[in-house]
Order: structure tokens, then sequence, then C-alpha cells
DNA sequence: CCTCCGGATTGAAAGGTTTCACAAATCTGG
DNA sequence: CCAGATTTGTGAAACCTTTCAATCCGGAGG
């Protein structure tokens, strides 16, 4: 800048106000600065601008898992709010590991970006809340945490488990296998609560969901849920399947053809979250489906609220999922 | 910093010793230091430290598409090598636009990131070259871009296409249907230029090859695509499909499901990338395996050379791809 | 012709860290 | 016990912006 003020013979702080107030500087000397800065190729340092203005243009948001197209949907949607702000938005991958969730919070804390939005691996850990309180605004995504400081955005899981588990009754099922990993991931518990539910509801007690408990929600993981089912005898094997998301279904499903099982024959499969490979399965697959752009949105307009705002309160924003229903299930 | 200096005794340089070369400094002071810092919860500002120290400890990658798992897979390999390095990865989504490309790339650049990686709309686009030159290290993954500013990493697209079709050739075809937008992007005009050799390499004219255009390079354009290859008549319908990812091929796939089309039996297919999905499909799918994880390392590996080497000479590193034969082109 | 007004421009301080030459303290060996 | 070497610690400059009170200037109003 400095540069630039001297080739372009005006003060320092008018080159400032052409970047940052253009109006309160004539149009003439605006052009002559213009021209100067194009010519020597001035790149604003953001550091030092951050450094004095306090805060930065960035949001980022860390993510649970970047393979799934879940969380990539997710992060479409801040993207559609950030540009609207004029503001950047950074993704961060922490693939389930809290070491890599803490490195990524540490750095974005001590970048001072604008806010942080993150489906932590554990919503109620109090790294959160610490970074909150220090002053980074925090949105929790597709988790509902515990504590009153931050905002969150997400979706009812026990509705999405219940409305899955209620049309596989509806049609004539009454057991049912829940394949997931329910006692590590809270949605996933979530969604085995509204599984139960729906049982309750029609009278059926617990002991007809059929636990195939899994690691992780991969497609590998659904492909050796399948050969476990299989394996059961007949007189116990469930005739329909609830997965806790599509990954685990479509490997269910493949797990299926393998062993000529007929799917929704011999197999009703309800899967979760209709990503888009979900309705270009072998068979096309039911699915909860989560709105997953307008989760994201959403959750970047409530941290800019928060920005913003004076006498911001935290909001708890849960959407509520919707059946999809596709061949898997329809006899 | 001050506060900490102040409560803890000592002067501002030592408190700065004691985060960049704790080693120069006595273990009792360094552990009052550390104490007092944890105490009065102190967060390093990284853009002050930026400002001073001219340079971060952020890489970032721009990715071209993030709902396509074969850029997370990548993005994946570049974390290994950032976490070996104690930096942290940034990811961006141009999803295709320039405008949102050239948006992020100015962000970058302002931030004084410690280099780009990227996957361009363009590769030759005159930008990436100034910002190479204005000193923001530039790496150029899975396109190869003509001028000599910057690395690139990327994996042979014509050797690709070649041994998918030389796999059709040898499986008995002889009329071929190339899937893809090979106008518009690189890659696809690659892969296709390997399809034409494969046939003339076999005696095969190049009329063998019968195109059909994508907008894009989603399932919903291979659904498209298989219905317009249905359409055709039987005596110029190709016998086997090429796709220029694996995610038109799935839509294709699922085309022929609903149209009763056998595969392999009426159609052979072949896609490109070997995403997970691509062998969880109905039919498992044959398809060209990039190395997609190496792929990411390696150009972050390649960044992080140019940062510390003196007197770097930029490379051009092209990896060979493999075919992964399954049930989809197996009659 | 003078005063006052408003818009345009200026100059200097401030923001939090790193770096480096230097001072102080401690140790080593004779 | 001393010179010299080594280990610790210090202080101020520098990094590049933004901000804001102060100054400048031309013109309107009296």
């Amino acid at each position: 800048m400095k540069d630039v003020a001297a080739a372009a013979g005006v003060s320092l702080g008018t080159v400032s106000n052409v970047l940052n107030r253009p109006d309160r500087v004539s149009p003439a000397t605006r052009a002559k600065v213009e021209a100067v800065m194009a010519e020597l190729r001035f790149v604003r340092n953001e550091s030092a601008r951050q450094l004095r203005a306090g805060r930065s243009r960035v949001l980022a948001y860390v993510m649970l898992d970047g393979s799934n197209p879940f969380f990539t949907d997710v992060a479409a949607g801040m993207e559609d709010a950030a540009d609207a702000g004029d503001l950047s938005l950074f993704l961060c991958n922490s693939a389930h590991q809290p070491s890599r969730e803490a490195a990524y919070l540490g750095r974005l804390e001590q970048q001072r970006v604008q806010g942080i939005l993150i489906t932590p691996v554990d919503p109620d850990a109090p790294l959160l809340g610490e970074i909150a309180r220090r002053g980074t605004p925090v949105v929790v995504v597709d988790r509902t945490p515990g504590g009153t400081t931050h905002c969150s955005v997400a979706v009812d899981d026990v509705y999405g488990g219940e409305i899955a588990v209620r049309h596989l009754i509806e049609q004539g099922h009454e057991r049912i296998a829940f394949i997931g990993n329910h006692t590590t991931v809270g949605q996933v518990r979530d969604r085995r609560l509204g599984a139960l539910r729906a049982l309750s509801a029609a009278g059926l007690y617990p002991g007809h969901l059929v636990d195939l408990t899994t690691t992780a929600l991969t497609v590998a993981d659904g492909r050796g849920a399948g050969e476990r089912l299989a394996g059961l005898p007949a007189a116990v094997r469930p005739t329909a399947a609830f997965c806790a998301n599509d990954l685990v279904a479509l490997g269910l499903l493949q797990t299926c053809a393998n062993l000529r099982m007929r799917v929704p024959g011999d197999l009703a499969i309800v899967g979760y979250d209709d990503i888009e490979f979900a309705a270009a399965a072998a068979v096309p697959l039911t699915s909860v489906r989560q709105p997953r752009r307008r989760l994201g949105r959403t959750a970047a307009e409530l941290l800019l609220a928060e920005t913003t705002e004076t006498g911001h309160e935290h909001r708890k924003v849960v959407f509520t999922p919707e059946l999809v229903v596709r061949a898997s299930t329809l006899r």
C-alpha cells in the first residue's frame, strides 16, 4: 500500500479509503489509485487487515466425514449463505477423529475466523463451549448439544427413525433389523429410539428389533451386516432392515444381490439420508430424506445473525425429515 | 502475549521464545509461562504471527466438485501429507464455476496461504500463472497445464481411456458408446482420445465410437444418456459403453435396469474413477482406477518441496491408471 | 471580502506477534 | 578467582493495514 500511495502521489490513508470506503474519495483520485494498484499487482495483505480490523471474512465448517455425500451437500448449503454475505467458506474434514477435530478448531480459533460451523464427534465436548465463550461464534450442525453456549441446527432423528419403521410395519413387517453403530453415534442412537417408538406404537415388543451393530457407517459395514443377517436361522431372520444411513443400505443391498435374496421380496430395506446414489441403486432405495442443503444454509445464516445481531439469543432449530418411498420396500 | 508476560514476570520476547523455540528458554521459566498461558486462556493471534512471519501454516485445495467422491479422496491424501508437515488443509469448492474459483483464489492469495492446490476449471487460465509468479506456490492436480510456472500431478487419461476400450474390444465389442462431456472438460477429452487410440490399434474405424455427449458428469446425465442410447435403432446401437466417470455409469446402469436391458448381456459398461459405489452397484462396475489418495498426497508433497527446497524445479508427475474388471463387462 | 461549511485528504497511532542484536547470568577450565 | 564461553533473557524495531482526529481547500452565504 505504501508503494501504491507513493506511485499514485497520495497518502496511505487515501489508498486505504479507496479500498474500504470508495465513496469517500473523489472519482479522479480513486481512478488514479486503482490504476496504480492494477499496474503494481497489489495484493492486499489479509493478515494485516485482520490484525487491525479484528475480524476476518472467513467461515469454516468442520465436517465429520468428507467422503459422505451428506456432509458435502450440507456444505453446499452453507456456501449459498456465505456467497450472499461476501464471505468465504473453508471446509475442514475431521474424519471422525477427535484429535484432528481439535487441531482444526485450534487453528481456526487462532485465525480468528468469523465463526465456526461444526458437526462434532461429540456435541457435548467442553471445547466447543470454551471456544464460544472466548468469542468465536459456534454453530453445531446435525446434532443438538445440551448446553446453551451456541446455536444448533439439526434434523429430528427420532422422528426419522419412527416414520421409517412405521412404514415397514404398515407394509406388514414385524421382525425388523436395525443396522448401525448406535452405541457410538448420537444420531444413530436417536434413529434407533424412533424405531423402537414406532414398534411400541404398533403394539410390538422391543424384541422385534434385531440389532446388527456395525463399527461405522460405510458400504463395507453394510455388506458385513448383510452377511450376518443372511446367516440367521430363517425362524428369527428379519424380513426388513432399517439402515442407519444409505451407505450401509447400499452395502446391504449388494450382499442381497450376491446371495440371491430378493429385495423387497426376501428383505425390505430402508436407508437414511436419501443421497443421490439411493435413487440410483440396483433397487431404488426407500430412504429418510433430510433437508441437507437447507440445514447448511440455515446454520450459516444463524452464524451470520450471531455476528451481526445485538443481543443475540442462541436458537436450536430442528427440521423434520420425510420418508421417500421407493421400490426397496414396496411389495 | 503482553498480559502473559506481565503475569509471568518475564519479557515479551521470552513468551515468544516459549512459543517458538522452547529449547532456548530454561525449563523453569518455560513451565511458569506455560502455566500462565493456560490460566489466562491465551490464544495466539495467527494474523499477527503471519503478518510478522510472512507465511502461514495453511494449505488450501480448491476442488472442482465437492460432491464428487473422487475429489474428497484426493483431499484425504493431501491431508495425510499436511498432517505430516504440521499444516492445516482448507478445502474450497469451486463447483465448476470460474467466478467462484477466482473468488477463492483471491481470498487465498490475500491470506498468504503457504500454497494452493487446485483442480482448475481451466488449467491454462492465466490467473494461475500470475499467482505463482507473485509468490504463492501453486500445484495443479489432476490436470496437466501447458505452462511451466508450477508443478502438476495428474493421471494419464489417454492411457486410461485406452485400456478401458481395449478391454471392451477384447470382450468382443465393436460398436462402443462414449458418454461424457469431452468438448468442455480436458480430462474427458483425453479419455476419449485414448478410446480412439484403442480402436485404431485394433484396426477399427473411429466411427465405431458413438458419442453421447452430456452437459456434466452426474448420475442424472448418465440416466439421460441411457435413454438416448436405448432409443437408437438396434442396427446402430452400441453393445458397450465407456462412461467418462462412475457417476455417469451408475446413472446409465439405472436406466438399463428400468428398461430391462441386461448388463453386460445387452450392454457392457465401463466407468472411470472406481469410486466406492462402483463396486457396490447393482451390477458391480468395471472401472478405471486412479490412485486418488496418492495423487493428493504427491501434490501436497510437491507443494511442500517447493516451499522448502532452494532452487526448486517444477515437476509434472503423471500416474498410470489401472483397469479393475468386474461383472459389468464380463459375459 | 470574510466566515463558515462540507467534502477530500492526511498523518500518526494502534493492533499482536517475531526477530535479532545485545545484556545478564551462569558455567568451564586453568 | 578470573577470563572466556555458553546459556538465558530483554527490548525495540518491523510486519501492513485500519481508523480517526485533524487539516486543507473550494465555494456558498452574508
